[in-house]
RNA sequence: GCCUCCAUUGUCUAGUGGCCUAGGACGCCGCCCUCUCAAGGCGGAAACACCAGUUCGAAUCUGGUUGGAGGUGCCA
């Protein structure tokens, strides 16, 4: 039988990271099995509908190499894939269950509901819904009905025995039936919950293997009942650990370290961020730690996924991100590049492959290039104490020692030949004959022309790029500021 | 509270009774290279939550304890 499994997000705007794995998980497995992907919208909350949030689903997936087979705007045969498009199919399934005892109508209204639960927590006690309403004669519920009274949709969910299930990697569930609560499936404005809606469409959609959080795995049993209570055959259930943000939070909004397009914004590769989701929560059984989306397919395997929730680690994202960045071309890095370049030199003339090419190695996030190179549009604030490197052999009266060589030096290279070569063996000689060593040379060089203890490229391809004009310009500034010290 | 799940270094993980003096990766530390930083090379510190039991033998099996997570919504 054809695998088919599905995606079902609801449209909040952003697409969680932990959405992109289960998605992720979906596709590998559709795609492993020959099977079928298909993205569904489960937009059944009318109160929290955000404009324009499906498009960023569609964005994220397309954007990850994701296409589902099957789906709102690419059509297929169990159309339509948005639950709000579906409404009108749900009720005949829920009065289906009213006839046959499995559900029932609930006149109790969501103020009543939350004083009982709030008198419940009081005493100490956990509400769960007392079946009020099963019992109410059949006339007084058609009386109530057709005077108007809005009502919800209760399942009627056995009180005595246990329900069992088994999952894919959490292995065999056992639940006592008297701990499910009679979910709501009709809500009062007519619309299915999700945990109605998700059963109805997930048999209508032929889906075989439902892929999700584990936070549904203890509403899993209810779903069962409804499969049974149809005569519906159940899928097959694979949950999923949680992706946390540490050992006892959820990845959430805060800190703008949840969402996909946070990530992207800051200038992570897609690529980086699937190989890297993928890890948390499976792995390959070997050592193998860079996969592209066909190697993904190549090798996912259910079996070897993990119970235990795993934590979203960005220094090891971050590391995968440096890596993508690094087997870039020289092209597409600079293509990819050259925004964060402009962010700081714009306008400034610059040979951007130059920096390009000493950049490329030291770009771990695309968003750390402005503050990387920042001193090259304007010469940074700095301390005297930047003078002094034990190591380097240098200290202010070494520095104004090895400016005093340098100056003549690049003011003795005319702007035509002002090239990284001709820097580089000019000062190099003059080192030489001046028998110095040279980090007591270069070093006071470098911090001269940059102003900070680091820099991308040495003092040569730094004077190169900022051009002969500029770094004389800040030689002699530094002179004058050893002069002073 | 109740129900369910989880538990190997800081993090992701390998491990399914002897190949484990517990392997890999990120991060961290040191050394080398070197005009700084990064990259690269080499090396290092760092874990089986705890207590019982089963067994000739347990990270691996069982029970309990502790810790954590999820659920307990007319959210999904």
């Amino acid at each position: 039988m054809e695998v088919r499994t599905r995606f079902a997000p609801s449209p909040t705007g952003f697409m969680h990271l932990g959405g992109v794995r289960t998605a992720l998980y979906n596709y590998l497995f559709a795609k492993k099995m020959g099977g079928k992907f298909i993205l569904r919208i489960e937009d059944t909350d009318q109160v929290r509908l955000v404009e324009g949030a499906t498009d960023v689903i569609y964005d994220t997936l397309r954007g990850c190499g994701m296409q589902w087979d099957e789906g709102p705007d690419v059509g297929g045969p169990c159309g339509p894939y948005v639950q709000s498009e579906r409404k009108d199919l749900y009720m005949p399934y829920a009065l289906q269950l009213v006839a046959s005892g499995h559900a029932y109508y609930c006149f109790c209204t969501e103020e009543e509901l939350k004083a009982r639960r709030d008198a419940a927590q009081a005493r100490g006690e956990v509400f769960k819904y007392d079946k009020h309403c099963l019992n109410l004669p059949k006339e007084e519920v058609e009386r109530r009905i057709k005077e108007g009274q809005p009502y919800v949709i209760r399942m009627n969910c056995p009180t005595e025995g246990e329900s069992s299930y088994h999952d894919a990697v959490y292995g065999d569930m056992i639940f006592p039936n008297d701990t499910l609560d009679d979910m709501v499936l009709i809500k009062a404005d007519g619309m299915p919950t999700y945990n109605f809606a998700n059963v109805i469409d997930d048999h209508l959609m032929g889906i075989t293997h439902v892929m999700r959080g584990a936070e549904y795995l203890s509403s899993t049993p209810k779903y069962n009942l409804l499969y049974d209570a149809f005569g519906w055959e159940q899928p097959k259930y694979v949950h999923l650990p949680t992706v946390m943000r540490d050992s006892t939070h959820k990845l959430s909004k805060r800190d703008g370290d949840a969402y996909y397009s946070d990530f992207i914004d800051k200038g992570y590769l897609t690529e980086a961020l699937i190989n890297y989701l993928a890890l948390v929560g499976w792995n390959p059984g070997d050592d193998r730690e860079f996969f592209t989306m066909d190697e993904l397919i190549e090798a996912f395997d259910v079996n070897r996924l993990n119970k235990a929730p795993g934590i979203f680690d960005v220094d090891k994202l971050t590391w995968f991100n440096a890596e993508y960045i690094r087997r870039l071309s020289s092209e597409d890095y600079l293509k990819l590049a050259e925004p964060w370049f402009d962010k700081v030199l714009h306008g400034k003339n610059m040979d951007y492959a130059r920096l390009a090419e000493l950049m490329h190695d030291r770009t771990e996030v695309f968003c750390r290039i402005p503050d990387m190179i920042r001193f090259l549009a304007e010469m940074p604030e700095y301390s005297v104490d930047l003078y002094t490197h034990k190591k380097m052999k240098s200290n202010p009266e070494v520095a104004r020692s090895s400016l005093a060589l340098c100056l003549p030096v690049l003011e003795g290279i005319p702007e035509s030949e002002w090239t990284e070569q001709v820097i580089h063996d000019r000062v190099m000689a003059a080192i030489a004959d001046a028998g110095l060593k040279n980090g007591a040379v270069l070093w006071p060089l470098r911090i001269a022309i940059s102003g900070m203890a680091s820099t991308p490229g040495g003092a040569m391809e730094i004077a190169y790029l900022l051009g002969r004009e500029e770094t004389l310009r800040r030689v002699r500034a530094g002179q004058a500021m050893l002069e002073n010290a």
